[in-house]
DNA sequence: TCGTATCGTACCGCTTGCGAAACGATCGAG
DNA sequence: CTCGATCGTTTCGCAAGCGGTACGATACGA
């Protein structure tokens, strides 16, 4: 069952979620840090910096800034891959989930009010 | 009639949303610019500065600057205040329109292959 | 074992956004 | 006419992300 909604109502939902977390002074994550950091919480494992890399179309370098953020915000974790040490595998953390479940509420509370 | 979603769906659909936009390498804007933009394209005018710093909770340069940003991108306009030469009124422009128009197509079309 | 490929990271200079404070221009009350 | 208030912008030092490249560590085939 596919949701359906209009242009209009599409954007008013991006504006209200938008407008909320800049409100709220929510931690300020870049449309690419978003994005990798939904990939790990919504995608299978494992996940690794050449494969979200691959995936987002972007170099290398850029998974690994990014993770270095969100690792020091607490969102995401690192650890060797113990069958080929090239590898890092990232994983979630509690904060992360939980953070993520914020903003999955979030938005669903901002559909729900949305005009008709 | 309020959108009705499930937070896995609201995530889903936050996520395929940024990751399209992240690979087709699309304009990187702040949260808090598209927040602005937004909200000069779905909010009746007139706009001002001082009204989108106190209406998003920021300072008025956070506002100046990144209207400085889109101006240059060509996504909205600035203009003198007639009545009160101190006020500087926003505007919109066409590329502005069409990108908002086609961030919102993209969204729709996004909601509709959400899985059930 | 040796050489090459692959992995993630560190470095480089550069650009951009940030918060806080100060500024010039303009308005409006007295 | 003058003086205080208001508006948007500019400036400052700082932090963070960017692209591109080079690097050390590890794996694996010849």
């Amino acid at each position: 069952m596919p949701i359906e909604m209009r242009p209009s109502q599409a954007l008013n939902l991006w504006y209200g979620v938008h407008l909320d977390l800049v409100r709220q002074g929510a931690l300020d994550l870049t449309a690419r840090q978003l994005t990798i950091l939904l990939t790990i919480y919504l995608q299978p494992p494992p996940h690794t910096v050449r494969g979200l890399a691959a995936k987002l179309g972007v170099t290398k370098p850029v998974i690994t800034r990014a993770l270095d953020t969100m690792g020091a915000l607490g969102l995401v974790t690192r650890r060797r891959d113990e069958n080929d040490q090239r590898n890092v595998i990232i994983q979630r953390t509690v904060d992360g989930a939980l953070w993520i479940e914020r903003l999955g509420d979030f938005i669903v509370a901002q559909a729900k009010d949305l005009p008709r």
